[in-house]
DNA sequence: ATTACATGGCGTTTCCGTCA
DNA sequence: TGACGGAAACGCCATGTAAT
């Protein structure tokens, strides 16, 4: 009598490969944690892991060893890789395995895995790492400004695609694509915001600032017709009422540049638009960090 | 040389199935 | 139900490696 026989697990995957360590593990709360949080944000390193999932360890040497024991098991898996451009010293980088989307599956009903996020890492794999220290800011700190944090939607969740059927499909501006939206409002309320991200690349082009800037206001211009549709695609956990897109520059002068590139916009903007830093995202994500496109040149809250 | 990241060894503790 | 024993997990320490 194993645990595979006893919850029914589906069969990890290197158990018919022989001549590897095969192992079964019983998967605690911390672990389904982090599997959930893997299938949200794609990739994770070590840090983050330690810091904001495996909090019940008292050193890192249990966290490194709990998170081999789980590779072992065939749960996920790591590469070494640099964690940012400043920083060359490699670290562990985690995500799931097939058999580990199809836990998340199991847990949630629902999973958007794509199997070659596991065998090659995507150049993109630190922009996730980004998102997710973004996103466990706003998680963190909402308590104490009185807000409770409702949901994340990643990417593959938010995208849709509007076009109507006799259009072409050359039409890059019947669709959007954030990084993921926010859902955040007062506890027990369901009057809602929903805060679709756009996390900058370091080189970001004013083309495409513009491109995804055209794409909201597509979207939110036919907005009676759409957001009914859209709220059934995503599946929203909370009701959102109120909609607003915030472009994350890494530094200062991104986030000016982002400003004016997208100058002029604010006449036909037809969503609020909000741009700050990832630093002060990260550290006051509640606070009057927001440059507003109708009023740039005053922080304000969100 | 120092710092940060990662793994292995070892003694102790915790967990869990088995059996009386 | 409680005692028992083996396996797994934990914490501490030592060691290796790569970057600064």
């Amino acid at each position: 009598m194993n645990n595979r026989d006893m919850n029914n697990a589906p069969l990890p995957p290197q158990v018919k490969k022989k001549g590897r360590k095969m192992r079964y593990v019983t998967l605690r709360e911390e672990d389904r944690q982090l599997l959930l949080h893997l299938h949200s944000f794609i990739y994770l390193h070590r840090g983050f892991i330690e810091k904001y999932i495996f909090q019940t360890y008292e050193n890192v040497d249990s966290v490194y060893r709990r998170l081999r024991t789980l590779e072992e098991a065939g749960y996920i898996k790591s590469f070494m890789l640099p964690i940012s451009d400043f920083d060359h010293r490699p670290s562990k980088v985690y995500t799931l395995t097939m058999f580990g989307a199809e836990i998340v599956e199991q847990m949630r009903g629902v999973v958007h895995w794509n199997r070659r996020w596991t065998t090659q890492v995507p150049p993109w794999y630190q922009h996730q790492l980004m998102i997710a220290e973004i996103v466990k800011s706003y998680e963190l700190k909402a308590e104490t400004a009185g807000l409770e944090f409702k949901e994340w939607v990643t990417e593959a969740r938010a995208f849709y695609e509007f076009r109507d059927i006799n259009e072409s499909k050359k039409n890059h501006n019947s669709r959007i694509r954030p990084d993921g939206i926010l859902v955040i409002g007062k506890p027990n309320s369901d009057q809602n915001l929903g805060i679709m991200i756009e996390m900058e690349r370091s080189y970001a082009t004013r083309e495409k600032t513009l491109r995804k800037m055209e794409q909201f206001n597509e979207f939110f211009s036919r907005k009676e017709e759409l957001l009914p549709k859209y709220d059934k695609k995503v599946g929203f956990e909370h009701p959102v009422k109120a909609w607003k897109v915030l472009f994350i520059g890494s530094n200062d002068a991104k986030a000016k540049k982002i400003l004016r590139d997208l100058k002029g916009e604010e006449n036909h903007a037809e969503v609020s638009v909000m741009v700050t830093t990832r630093q002060e995202a990260n550290m006051d994500p509640y606070g009057d960090i927001y440059r507003y496109l109708s009023d740039p040149e005053t922080k304000r809250k969100m």
